[in-house]
RNA sequence: GGUGAUGUAGCCAAGUGGUAAGGCAAGGGUCUGCAAAACCCUCAUGCACCAGUUCAAAUCUGGUCAUCACCUCCA
């Protein structure tokens, strides 16, 4: 399989530290509201990865950090007027909420910042004793950038282009306690009023760069297979996460780094003050969860993408042609008197371009190109195969679409017996041609929520869309 | 100023040298008692624009235009 690593700017090979086994960090969010649409990205590009991966046969260790100690939390609890955990702990539930209906298999991991001090303090212990940190006078570590030859190397910055650039001004606000103006906080001394924690240089709290590479090094050791992200984590956060960890622990951070384009609306960054800020919450209540997984996966995860409302109907208008072809294998296993077994070559070329495409760099859009046309093969063949070819085919289908989890929200419908009693008469009614009565019983039947079809192997029923 | 990305049909979007996948929408047809679903056909002599390289360019090179992002706590 090949992936683009952002360290060299091309696609590589990727192979793993262990093989069949991949070892993978995602920056996880901070629990201080609902989760925007933006946020889903990352979330769902690399859960796919991960079932990817899986489905390849390798056991993956999947870390995502849940940042619950930061400013935007502090700032968020007062104005909620409670204290900082139950914020965070709030939040965290409701990220649960989303990803799971985003059909985001839970992390083999979900590590929160504030049950992790002792290990961070024992990585700026690393850090300050290699002599690439040190104490400010007010309690402040710093990490001495400049000393790390290989800072930049990410993010392909270089620290003096950094440093004449034009938003400096906050570096010099802190210029007095800092040893040069690229140096970054790895601790930071406690504030009046803000949640803290005892350390050997006063009482302070985490920088916001430290609690990945600390939890990385506790759950997936000190050089990981992957590392990923959204782009805009690779500076500086990434670029300072290897930094800390390279220093700290003398060794390679990630091979592999992996950063998803941002997701726009009307072109535009989303932003709240532009007023174009949406959560998946809200999106979720009005289209449901699953158009918002097909959608990431529309468009390839190094592409930006565009949201707007039609673009997410039309989406759920492709799922509805994938819930329709996987109900119709339903209705043709039960009612199979075919003998064709050609579909078992569909479903093996399915299976070959999927492949194909989820090894070139994830993608997913042209994986999807191979699931619709074994669709169209599927819906040709559905009546004239064998029963055992269909129970076969099924099973690819939903091989393919689970990888990308995309068609779980399809429930097959419990018929009332009420119902099906109508549709007895109403095969009735037309066996005699009294196409009146047929459609007056089918009418009936549309008022009770069901919707029957006629097929050439019989009326099909399911629930109304 | 530095760094990077993007521009393909009505909409979305793949395709990095061999003659434009897939989805949505639209139109026509087949099937059906009528529907629905499905299937078939149509839908870019052309990939922002201009030059160039090549037998061959959406794809490579140079230039132009447009849009966007990062440059010290935004996924």
């Amino acid at each position: 399989m090949q992936i683009f690593n952002t360290l060299s700017r091309k696609k590589e090979e990727l192979r793993p530290i262990k093989e069949g086994e991949y070892r993978i960090y995602v920056c996880g969010p901070t629990v201080y509201n609902y989760i925007h649409i933006g946020n889903a990205r990352p979330v769902i590009v690399f859960d796919t990865l991960r079932r990817y991966l899986e489905y390849k046969g390798n056991k993956v260790l999947y870390v995502s950090n849940i940042t619950d100690i930061d400013d935007k939390l502090i700032k968020r609890a007062a104005e909620e007027n409670t204290d900082m955990q139950s914020l965070a702990r709030k939040y965290e539930a409701e990220y649960f909420k989303d990803t799971e209906g985003l059909g985001v298999k839970k992390a083999t991991v979900h590590p929160r910042a504030t049950e992790h001090i002792d290990e961070i303090l024992s990585i700026v212990k690393d850090i300050i004793d290699k002599g690439y940190g040190y104490v400010a006078r007010n309690g402040d570590v710093y990490f001495r950038a400049k000393k790390f030859k290989e800072y930049g190397k990410l993010s392909h910055l270089v620290l003096e282009d950094l440093v004449s650039g034009n938003r400096s001004l906050r570096s010099e606000m802190d210029a007095d306690l800092k040893e040069d103006s690229a140096d970054f906080a790895v601790w930071k001394s406690a504030k009046a009023g803000e949640p803290y924690w005892e350390s050997p240089y006063g009482n302070g709290r985490p920088g916001w760069h430290i609690e990945c590479s600390a939890m990385a090094r506790k759950h997936l050791g000190k050089t990981i297979d992957i590392h990923a992200g959204g782009e805009d984590l690779i500076f500086p956060h990434h670029e300072n996460e290897i930094a800390q960890s390279e220093c700290a622990n003398g060794c390679t951070f990630a091979n592999y780094w992996m950063h998803n384009a941002f997701l726009n609306v009307d072109n535009q960054k989303m932003s709240k003050s532009k007023n174009n800020f949406f959560t998946v919450r809200e999106l979720a209540e009005h289209y449901g969860y699953e158009p918002i997984r097909y959608f990431m996966l529309s468009g390839h995860y190094r592409s930006p993408i565009n949201y707007t409302a039609e673009l997410i109907e039309s989406c759920k208008s492709a799922l509805e042609r994938l819930y329709t072809c996987r109900d119709n294998l339903d209705f043709a296993i039960e009612n199979a008197s075919g003998a064709d077994t050609s579909l078992l070559d569909d479903a093996k070329k399915a299976k070959e371009k999927f492949c194909a495409a989820m090894d070139d760099d994830l993608n997913t859009v042209e994986a999807l190109a191979a699931i619709f046309d074994y669709v169209r093969e599927i819906n040709t063949k559905a009546q004239s195969s064998s029963k055992e070819t269909l129970v076969a085919a099924a099973k690819m289908f939903d091989e393919l679409t689970g990888v990308l989890n995309i068609v779980s929200s399809r429930k097959k419908d419990e018929i009332p017996a009420e119902v099906t009693d109508l549709v007895a008469q109403r095969a009735e009614a037309k066996k005699a041609k009294n196409w009146a009565l047929a459609d007056e019983i089918r009418n009936k039947i549309t008022e009770l929520g069901y919707t029957v079809e006629d097929t050439t192997q019989g009326a099909k029923v399911s629930k109304n869309k």
